[in-house]
DNA sequence: AACACGTGGGG
DNA sequence: TCCCCAAGTGT
């Protein structure tokens, strides 16, 4: 067994910062310890990779350079910017967040992790991380790469998937990260998840802390960290409606909470909440949608079924399939519509989720 | 304490 | 196709 004193704890901080100084990633966030960077980062990687963060991180940076710009920026625009992230309420509550610095901090980020954990999107792991990493305060950064690598390390086999367990890493890690580069050290311990010691296919014989890590010596690496899982996607049943008024697509703006929140579709339709038979035909589907249309609209819509595979779509909880329904509404001036009318050339400014992407490729709406 | 909340990649 | 995972937070 290893024996976590006092040297132990010495060799593997100096082992670890070397590896880091040689081999640690060179990313567009890394490039120096503005709050403001680190945290747009720390939001964006949130159950998000690296690789696919990048070039959003790019792009962000150059849309809104510094805090006031985000607080002052158009909804639309920030929506336009995450598109395609998922979980679009972070750059919602990013916004919050910076309106917030502004209004009651004059500006000025707090420098503990506590903090930073009373602003908006910020939780206990980004509240470690920025104030490891932009304030060199002495906290741990408890993302999914330190459940793992310290898992492994230290043989704790709590379960990650309760939130109580956190404290136990949090101790942990805290006995063992150094004082002086708490910054380095939490970044190294996320580089070093992502590289020899990930989730499927850890390569520990390469690794440079392998000698630390009691798990790896004791050929038990995959049992950790130990997780219950998770339920799998519910199926829920959708109709999507392709309706033209004229030479102008009918988008709806989904609500400001839930799934999606703000961002813009054609009418999706439940089809629970059409109240159909058991037995119901394709005539009386499209009669329901029509009365829908009616009913919630005030639109006159004339649908027919279009005779295309449905899309599919895996949410984390859902697993949607979607009929597809196009159609045509009767010049109106949408006074009782929750949307609007938008030319296909128009379409590219609205934020759009990626399943709706899908559902205009499969009806070859570009 | 559970569950909602997106998307892409790998096996 | 399905499952799990990836720099989690809010409710």
């Amino acid at each position: 067994m290893i024996e976590w004193n006092a040297a132990t704890i010495k060799d593997f901080q100096h082992t670890l910062l070397d590896w880091y100084d040689q081999e640690g990633r060179d990313l567009p966030w890394r490039h120096d310890h503005e709050p403001y960077h680190v945290w747009v980062s720390e939001i964006m990687l949130q159950q998000t990779q690296v690789q696919t963060v990048i070039p959003y991180y790019e792009r962000f940076m150059d849309w809104f350079p510094t805090v006031a710009d985000l607080a002052n920026a158009p909804e639309a625009r920030l929506l336009k910017a995450w598109e395609g992230l998922g979980y679009y309420s972070r750059v919602r509550n990013m916004q919050r967040c910076a309106q917030q610095l502004l209004a009651d901090y004059d500006g000025q980020w707090p420098q503990t992790a506590a903090g930073l954990e009373a602003l908006v999107g910020i939780g206990p792991y980004t509240a470690g991380a920025i104030a490891s990493i932009a304030f060199n305060q002495p906290v741990p950064a408890v993302d999914g790469n330190a459940y793992r690598v310290f898992s492994r390390l230290l043989k704790i086999d709590d379960d990650i998937a309760k939130p109580q367990t956190r404290q136990v890493f949090e101790q942990a890690i805290t006995r063992i990260m150094p004082h002086d580069r708490p910054g380095d050290f939490n970044q190294a311990i996320m580089d070093l998840g992502s590289s020899y010691m990930t989730a499927r296919q850890p390569d520990t014989a390469h690794s440079p802390v392998k000698r630390f890590n009691q798990a790896y010596l004791d050929g038990q690496e995959l049992a950790y960290p130990v997780k219950t899982k998770k339920p799998r996607p519910k199926p829920v049943a959708y109709v999507a409606v392709l309706a033209q008024m004229g030479d102008q697509w009918l988008m709806v703006q989904r609500p400001s909470t839930g799934m999606l929140g703000n961002l813009w579709t054609v009418p999706l339709i439940k089809v629970d909440e059409l109240d159909l038979e058991e037995d119901a035909s394709t005539a009386d589907l499209l009669a329901a949608v029509t009365a829908y249309f009616k009913r919630e609209y005030r639109l006159i819509l004339t649908a027919k079924m279009l005779k295309l595979r449905p899309v599919t779509h895996t949410f984390t909880h859902q697993k949607w399939t979607i009929q597809l329904i196009g159609g045509q509404v009767q010049p109106a001036d949408l006074a009782y519509f929750a949307g609007k009318g938008v030319l296909l050339a128009e379409l590219d400014q609205l934020p759009m989720p990626k399943v709706q992407e899908k559902i205009f490729n499969r009806a070859n709406v570009h």
